[in-house]
DNA sequence: CGGTTTGTTGATCTCAGTCAATAAGTGTGG
DNA sequence: CCACACTTATTGACTGAGATCAACAAACCG
């Protein structure tokens, strides 16, 4: 039980979108509100459809968040990480989760109540300036995903800028893109729209051009300019 | 001359999603900063991959957002109108615009340049609040798009939940959804990832179901819901 | 072990994109 | 007012990409 992040004030996660690049001060509020939480991998965060009635910080751990139409079908809307917030949209809307948001590893979490969360970001006005910045950033990423989706005609377009759009969120900026691919065939073709058959069809072939390389969970991508040239 | 919105402290733009809905002092200052623009229909406000070096508040007509890809098709991002943003997510990112915006209709904004805007920020604590709040509703929006896109296997659905999602933004919310719909078939095809006689089709398709009646730009949805059961 | 999820490949079929031709609307200038 | 150009809408025919169905292999797991 020792490993829980357990301080605010001495937490390493500070990056440049991260919600608690925060003042000294208010790092310091942020450390006496909310209750910490740890979760093993494949539990629900928050349900698509519940209230909103408290966010979640990311403090170690990815948590993958889907969104899901009345027939079934799933939108992998993306990855969170550490410094990462959820449910922060829905709360400051007052409306019901769109999505549905589930542990991918051991993740630790500092849940904030509606009413705390509210007040604190009263307190200090860097509060405000970092929940604007932090989903200022899901929404361009969120803006990539809808125009991949929109613009890609091909299924090897959207899969290529799918895995593209990963690689660079995840990766190394380098030449060649490698990185963790901890999805299943069945959820890239959640991710760009796609038939999980087709998936497979479409890595084959990537796979055959030099395009795609992967030993299990490890996926490179060697020449992600002349993918984009080709497919995107 | 006369008619443009000259004075936040009066300004009647006062939504629940509205960026101006501040506090009676921070109107005061936000009143004395930055610089008015009016432009007529068709005139750019900001280009895609230029860099966000303003924001503009949007104090009067509506102006459509767009996002493009290598090969030149578009999204439609959506429509702005009196009491949004343009251009704050990029700034608050420091990144290149990802969307173009076009004026539908003669407009009234305010053009705030970087450093005076994040002194803004800086300044009193509810803007930072008022951002957030602004771009967590176009994230909302955003999120809709996508899923949209992904889940809607069938162009009827596409098409369907575009008009649906447009109706409810923009209509009244009665049993029957009724707006104005200033979109040409093209362009209702890039909101949906259609093609243009794809979109004719479906229109008359849905004429001749009894689910949309057409009169120049007036649209109705009589039966919303039988729609959304049907094709969504 | 058996059962379940995941990956792979082939065959088929359908939906929607594309091409093409035409009509209808819209604005411009003579 | 008409001729003209240009944009937008409409309809038909064709075709190809990808979903779906089906069968099976491989991995994973209690």
């Amino acid at each position: 039980m020792q490993s829980a992040v357990q301080n605010c004030v001495t937490c390493p996660v500070r990056g440049p979108h991260c919600f608690c690049n925060l003042s000294p001060a208010t790092v310091q509020e942020l450390q006496t509100i909310g209750s910490r939480v740890r979760l093993r991998p494949g539990e629900t965060v928050l349900r698509e459809d519940s209230m909103a009635d408290r966010v979640y910080v990311v403090c170690r751990g990815k948590i993958k968040l889907t969104a899901s139409s009345a027939d079934g079908k799933l939108l992998i809307v993306r990855i969170a990480g550490p410094g990462d917030v959820l449910g922060l949209t829905s709360l400051l809307n007052n409306v019901r989760h769109k999505v549905t948001a589930e542990t991918l590893e051991i993740c630790d979490l500092k849940a904030i109540g509606r009413a705390d969360f509210l007040a604190f970001m009263e307190s200090s006005r860097d509060v405000g300036r970092s929940a604007a910045v932090s989903i200022a950033w899901e929404y361009e990423g969120m803006l990539l995903t809808a125009r991949r989706l929109a613009t890609s005609s091909s299924a090897a377009g959207k899969l290529a800028t799918a895995l593209l759009d990963w690689g660079r969120m995840d990766g190394a900026g380098g030449e060649s893109l490698e990185f963790r691919m901890p999805l299943t065939h069945e959820e890239l073709g959640s991710m760009a729209g796609l038939s999980r058959e087709t998936v497979t069809r479409l890595l084959g072939k990537f796979r055959r051009e030099g395009l795609v390389e992967l030993d299990g969970e490890r996926m490179v991508l060697p020449a992600p300019a002349k993918m984009e040239s080709l497919y995107c």
